[in-house]
DNA sequence: AAAATTAATATGTAGATACTTATTTTTGTC
DNA sequence: GACAAAAATAAGTATCTACATATTAATTTT
């Protein structure tokens, strides 16, 4: 990756790596400072910090200034996942992507949708349901509220052939985002829009997003039966 | 949060963000180079790199050598999710940690089990079945396969008494992982370990982890019903 | 015109230096 | 001994310089 006999920050990385693994620094033990493990290495101190900005990142050491570096001792397990815009997602698999509006009108959100916000009160937003279709087979029934407030140009937006999704992702990039996962049965609305059985088990993602702290969009994301999430890299 | 004057790459970073939140660089458009950048903000060029690097990983840019920088056409969402250990995810929810072992013994992994290792033939690895309690209830009942080959000492420990979960993680820190997530009907074993009805919606968390290319342990975590997995930051 | 070579270019990496900042340890004072 | 002030420390940041590397663009050759 580098000139020979010069060390890369990645190699620094996988050699403390090693040693964390086979326990030449076991879990709550201090490193040694990024000085003298560039001494030892024979690198500068730079090489070692970018090394341990990653292993930092990754979740294996924690950093703290004069407190100096100290392997996790208790370690996660830190997994990224890229949830992409549902269109390009079905087209990737190989499938023929449909997208069907269900229904849109302005609502005040209910309490539960408010505390997704963070907020106690709210205007009216606007609340769509819609599906998505991966060769005209329901995929994903979304249920999402959208904050008309920061967004008032989605009002005239013809949401029947261009998603709210793809729309919002493409105009309304967000500063921060909550991610959960979680399962439900399948009943009612989503249950008759996705065409499975009322007890099926359906993995539900749902994202809010604001930007600073004004509220953009809440998304319910009810997938098919089986569908899997799996993490990046 | 540095010398006033001096732009810090956070600065850098939160004003490129800005710009492509406010359009000034649109979805696909090329960002100016770095050294112009530098030049404009009237910072040192590594002052951007680093900046770039951080949108780089959260997602909002692309970069390529000679290509230049580019603001993600098709924009992901970008989650990381830590994973701890169950027994410290119960105490820290303030509950009493509880675990049980349900059976372990040597087996020949089934092949969905070896394909999630990646693998077609297999040496029989350890077979653990155990249940986590968070005040007495069941929380989590995992399903896990362990490669004796990688880890022999585990079959040396007293899994009734130190659950794989941990002695794991203390002691086979893993280079790899796969991380999926979907959602099952409880049935069978699941439903009788986790003392829920049939046909409740199970959250399902699958790890997979390997040391290089050699198997260490997959395992597949049913959640209580309700369960919920949250993004970090 | 097609293919192969060469040049140009933007990001990536490594190193050196100097200074900043958060935090702990030590020291001094009451 | 308790508490506050000062010193020490280790990571964090910013800049400069020099080169490496991957890619694209331009040029030459066939």
């Amino acid at each position: 990756m580098t000139a020979p006999g010069r060390l890369s920050w990645t190699d620094v990385r996988d050699k403390i790596h090693s040693r964390i693994l086979n326990r030449t620094y076991a879990p709550g033990d201090r490193l040694p400072r990024d000085e003298d493990l560039a001494l030892e290495l024979g690198c500068a101190r730079a090489t070692v910090h970018r090394a341990m900005q990653d292993l930092s990142q990754s979740g294996l050491v924690e950093r703290k200034r004069k407190g100096g570096t100290h392997v996790r001792a208790h370690p996660v397990t830190r997994a990224t996942f890229d949830i992409p815009i549902t269109r390009r997602e079905v087209e990737q698999r190989g499938s023929r992507y449909g997208y069907q509006l269900v229904s849109h009108q302005l609502e005040v959100p209910p309490p539960p949708v408010m505390a997704r916000f963070g907020i106690h009160q709210s205007a009216p937003m606007l609340h769509v349901k819609a599906v998505h279709l991966a060769d005209n087979r329901p995929y994903i029934y979304e249920d999402r509220w959208i904050d008309a407030a920061s967004s008032p140009e989605i009002l005239e937006i013809d949401l029947t052939t261009q998603s709210a999704n793809e729309w919002l992702v493409l105009n309304k990039p967000y500063s921060r985002v909550d991610v959960r996962f979680y399962a439900i049965k399948a009943a009612g609305e989503i249950a008759r829009q996705l065409a499975v059985a009322t007890g099926e088990a359906l993995l539900i993602i749902e994202r809010t997003t604001w930007i600073g702290d004004q509220p953009i969009t809440t998304v319910q994301s009810a997938t098919v039966p089986g569908y899997q999430l799996a993490s990046q890299g």
